[in-house]
DNA sequence: AGGAATGGCGAGTGACACTATCCATAGTAG
DNA sequence: CTACTATGGATAGTGTCACTCGCCATTCCT
């Protein structure tokens, strides 16, 4: 099929498709002549792929591209599909430029972002080596929740990993879950791709399951406003 | 305190936080003269919170602006303060324009886009009576839920609500610990703050536990790549 | 007295995700 | 064979966002 037809099945406009052509988010069609190419099912495929990430799960240009690369890389070895997925994600917050804001904070201790790696880190290491989970630390994951626990604690609430540790638990429950529907898969692209739907496309709606529970629990405990 | 001290000890530059006082972010301090005013360790934890909204959760300025002004107007009900800021947290995807990229579609029905809400919502709303939840569709949070189902489906997954209900099982086991945290808390400010925290800021350490949770229970199952 | 700091304002910046316009060529209906 | 639309490729423009800068008339502080 030619753009007209691909942008017309997936509704998505054309200089968008054009867009995420120079961008590499979508291969190139197979070219016909000079100015002509032409797309196939995996095209219109991707490109739903593409805007399920970007549109639904609010991914960026440049993380889609990554994950898709992945995908396409690691078709046939889900767990190592896992580690590059998980190392790509961004750490879902706007994302931190480089530059220093502020040099100094010399008289508070207050200033906390610092050093905020350097404890959190160890804390995160005691979280997951009393969860039994063997994974490594650096990963941006891990970041996110050392950074969490110590802007927490910046703010004022008593938190340390231990506090954490119910979550966890029911973290790996749900990882559990998400691992098992993994293993039915048909051929490689098929699981591979199902693996980062159900990573990735769900995180919003596990989000969301999470808000709709407290709205619950919230009026049953403080009487329905 | 003057508004270099206020930038010295919150480690944000002066030219931002006179963006956030422009903006209604920040209360103004209380102004000794014309071009004079003073801020209180209100302003400064106040700021602080604010960087930890935009910064470490990645909230947008005016959806931190919106939270903001919940607390300050519901500081006393925990529960209409909680569902005020349900409704304002967006629903951790870019955010949608509003204008359609694509109207037609004529020939195929697997633009998927147009009736998601509807057929999804309904789905939602089975959902939640099956987990007992009392909540109001329409939430934000229930069109995320109904959006991801109808995305998965048109990718070709076979996912219904019953494939939800083991998380939404644990969702609620997450909101329960989250609303634990919130019986004991001294004055109604600090509840109300706390409440965002354990709520909002959480978000992505959450997500964070789960990828690491992934990690683990990958490797496990597909031997350590 | 005089240099530094302040509040308040408008304008500028860089990143991001598109979106619009050109152009030379290719398909295609008459 | 011709007029007309469509295409791929490239360059430039748009709107939004979260700051960031520069300016100015005070005001502070020494």
């Amino acid at each position: 099929m030619r753009i007209s037809e691909l942008s017309r099945r997936s509704g998505v406009s054309i200089p968008t498709i054009k867009y995420y052509l120079r961008d590499g988010l979508l291969p190139p069609g197979r070219a016909t002549a000079a100015n002509q190419a032409d797309y196939d099912d995996s095209h219109l495929r991707r490109l739903r792929l593409i805007r399920s990430l970007i549109g639904v799960r609010g991914l960026s240009v440049s993380a889609t591209r990554d994950v898709l690369a992945a995908v396409d890389k690691q078709r046939e070895n889900v767990h190592l599909l896992l580690g590059l997925v998980l190392g790509i994600l961004p750490a879902d917050r706007g994302g931190e430029p480089e530059g220093s804001t502020q040099a100094d904070d010399t008289s508070a201790p207050a200033g906390a972002d610092a050093d905020a790696d350097v404890s959190g880190l160890s804390e995160v290491a005691a979280l997951t080596a009393e969860m039994g989970w063997k994974t490594s630390p650096h990963t941006p994951a891990a970041q996110v929740v050392a950074e969490t626990l110590e802007t927490l604690r910046a703010l004022g609430v008593d938190y340390d990993w231990r506090s954490l540790l119910p979550y966890a638990e029911l973290a790996d429950r749900t990882a559990a879950l998400d691992l098992d529907q993994l293993a039915d898969a048909s051929d490689p692209l098929q699981q591979a791709e199902r693996a980062v739907l159900l990573t990735v496309l769900l995180e919003p709606a596990l989000l969301a399951l999470r808000r709709l529970a407290q709205e619950h629990h919230s009026a049953q405990r403080y009487g329905g406003g």
